[in-house]
RNA sequence: GCCGAUGUAGCUCAGUUGGCCAGAGCAGCUGAUUUGUAAUCAGCUGGUCGGGGGUUCGAAUCCCUCCAUCGGCUCCA
């Protein structure tokens, strides 16, 4: 007997060889249906699989991260199994579940298109109704390569020569079998709703040297209901789409003529945008940071000098030459070196620190045209851009007030899905960076120390550091879950050395300060972009261009209406006047979907009693107010916005 | 850059296996209407069918090539 031990504590004894489905059984029937995977001694496991000794247990189901995941991993094998049925001689790579499904890589003889999905679609649902069992055999390594040895599936082969003899399964579902380590659902019986979403290429492990496999990507539900839930939340999310909103509403388009990757902003948008600046420049100046302004190019030199030319030089674009003098300029492609220079110009004292140096500095950068994206991936972009140049007695309290800065705008923006990730250095590939070990060190604790202290939940990415310092990185995520990084903040001893920076100290001697470079929002665009997808163009009213629109009733009402919005904006109530020989109904349904948050209706009752009727956006009529008592709502409503986040 | 798909009017989209001067709705313009809480009516304008090349008696439709966009991969200072 083995004595299993649940969640709540208490003990059942069971046979030896039971398993985690038998077990689930003798509680309850329900249970046992709906767990689709467990976990035993806190490893997760099939529910088939037999259990022989003491141990806890836990059932995971389809609301649990570990249910779908298991559900989406023999969703995959389903899907690698149809495939094999359908292509013969269809060789396979990975075939994982992801956050939102799962996918398989194939090398295919033939093609595999968007137009096969639905036949390959066809087959999966035909396979699953015969509740295929996912049987598990544990194999030894040369076993497992004479296997796919045989079969002619390389890639198999050379994922087995990487792994440990004795900790190598299979698992087999129908004719398909699988190296795999599980774990998996009982039966394909399960799914019951499978729709694969797209095919794409993928280079095998993820190496561009690498033969590109396709890749299919899908989604399986054991609900038809939560199949049509999710494709419809799918169609909701391509709503809130940053590049149809922005095409809607006119914040900024792409030219093809201009280039691309190249934004042209509109003036909503460069009113949006305006605001967001001057936001964030008051909360700088309150921290003591100072504006400068820079150049769009740099004589090479400079970035010779950086480090960035070595590092990135084939990638930037290419030098622009003078015409007589054959000088080599760049397009910058960071603002760090110009405010280097700004910070070398004259001789610093301890005192003087920190200087905090800020810009709203348009960098280019060279981006493979494929990997180009609306207003989130962009060749030419705008960082609002911070340097601090602190002493190291400075370095945790100045980095926490970053911290502070950053969290505030996500507090006043309602960003509160965000995640922190500390990225440093990865220290198997330490080519990859500039700079000493003892210095990377230093400024790897700094950050980890901050978060500590601000009690910051992190996550910690090996290898995704600057090529000069480690950093701290806010990730958002966009309407359809893609993960953003919007805020940074980096802590590098590097650039100081190569650019031979210095500060007096009260030792009279000189030293060297320990830069910090920031960018709370990340860039203009990457940060309008995702606050759009947020907001779904309703933003808040502190922010958004046109806060009123007046609507008369008819042409005889424009000159009240002109006259209200005269007053309005007189009182920094942002209102504009639409005189439009419509019908009202028409006119609220235009600025509506305009993502006006207040429409002011005026006919002849207002005229005559010197009012406004209100109307909230998605909420209706508001009843009627004096011009005045309105402009005072107004103005509480945003000093609310702001006000709530101190 | 790589794999796959897409590109028709300012926007959203029709356009059957190649065949009459390429269509619709919205937007725009003109006129009528003077409107009370999410689309008033009528008329008109508007397209080198992404660019270039080819096949054909004939190309939006087939082929080649370039460009851009979309979904991924790689990359991301």
């Amino acid at each position: 007997m083995v004595k299993v031990t649940f969640p709540d504590g208490s003990v059942r004894e069971y046979a030896k060889g039971t398993t985690a489905f038998q077990v689930a059984e003798s509680i309850s029937p329900r249970l046992a249906a709906d767990s689709l995977a467990a976990e035993v001694n806190g490893a997760t496991v099939d529910m088939t699989r037999p259990i022989d000794s003491d141990c806890t247990i836990k059932f995971f189901k389809w609301d649990d991260a570990e249910g779908k995941h298991a559900f989406w991993h023999t969703s995959s094998h389903l899907l690698a199994e149809a495939l094999e049925a359908l292509y013969p001689g269809i060789k396979f790579g990975i075939g994982p579940a992801i956050d939102n499904g799962f996918y398989y890589d194939v090398d295919s003889p033939v093609a595999i298109t968007e137009a096969d999905l639905a036949v390959i679609e066809q087959k999966m649902v035909e396979l699953s109704r015969n509740k295929e069992q996912l049987v598990r055999t544990e194999v030894s390594k040369a076993d497992a390569l004479k296997t796919f040895t045989e079969k002619g599936d390389q890639y198999k082969v050379e994922l087995i020569t990487d792994l440990e003899d004795g900790t190598i399964s299979f698992y087999t579902n129908g004719s398909f079998t699988d190296l795999c380590r599980g774990p998996h659902i009982p039966n394909t019986g399960y799914i019951k709703a499978i729709k694969l979403t797209s095919v794409a290429g993928a280079y095998w492990r993820g190496n561009e040297k690498n033969k590109m496999l396709t890749r299919i990507y899908g989604v399986s539900f054991p609900k038809k209901s939560m199949l049509d839930e999710h494709l419809a939340l799918l169609e909701e999310a391509k709503k809130r789409d940053h590049r149809k909103l922005g095409k809607d509403l006119e914040l900024f388009m792409f030219s093809q003529r201009v280039g691309q990757g190249l934004p042209l902003w509109l003036p909503k948008g460069a009113e949006l945008r305006d605001r967001l600046e001057r936001f964030l420049r008051q909360i700088q100046k309150s921290y003591g940071y100072q504006q400068v302004i820079t150049p769009h190019i740099g004589n090479k030199d400079l970035y010779v000098t950086s480090g960035h030319y070595a590092k990135y030089g084939k990638d930037s674009f290419q030098p622009i030459h003078t015409p007589f003098e054959g000088e080599e300029y760049l397009l910058k492609p960071m603002n760090c070196p110009h405010h280097c220079e700004i910070y070398r110009s004259k001789p610093r004292s301890y005192k003087d620190l920190p200087v905090r140096l800020a810009e709203f500095g348009t960098v280019y950068r060279y981006e493979q045209s494929g990997e180009l994206h609306g207003l989130t991936r962009v060749r030419s972009f705008t960082q609002d851009d911070a340097h601090l140049f602190v002493r190291p007695d400075q370095l945790l309290e100045e980095f926490e007030k970053v911290m502070d800065i950053v969290l505030y705008i996500f507090r006043t923006l309602k960003f509160d899905n965000y995640t922190a990730q500390i990225s440093l250095r990865d220290p198997n590939n330490k080519e990859k960076y500039i700079g000493s070990d003892e210095n990377w060190e230093k400024a790897e604790a700094a950050i980890i120390k901050a978060c500590e202290d601000k009690g910051l939940k992190t996550t910690v990415e090996l290898g995704e550091a600057a090529f000069y310092g480690p950093k701290l990185d806010f990730m958002v995520k966009d309407a359809l879950g893609r993960s953003w990084q919007l805020g940074t903040i980096q802590v590098d001893y590097n650039l100081p050395e190569r650019f031979d920076l210095t500060y007096k100290g009260s030792d009279d001697k000189l030293h060297r300060p320990i830069m910090i470079h920031r960018a709370p929002f990340g860039s203009m665009e990457r940060f309008v972009a995702v606050l759009l997808e947020h907001t779904g163009g309703k933003f808040p009213l502190w922010l958004t261009p046109d806060q009123v629109v007046v609507l008369p009733i008819s042409e005889k009402y424009n000159a009240y209406a002109e006259e209200v919005a005269r007053e309005l904006n007189a009182q920094d109530v942002r209102t504009q006047v639409d005189d439009r020989n419509e019908k009202i109904g028409r006119k609220i349904r235009d600025n509506e979907l305009k993502r006006i948050p207040y429409l002011l209706i005026v006919g002849e009752k207002e005229a005559e009693e010197r009012k406004v009727s209100v109307r909230a956006q998605g909420e209706g009529d508001k009843g009627q107010m004096s011009i005045d008592e309105f402009a005072k709502f107004m103005k509480e409503l945003v000093a609310a916005e702001i006000a709530a986040n101190k």
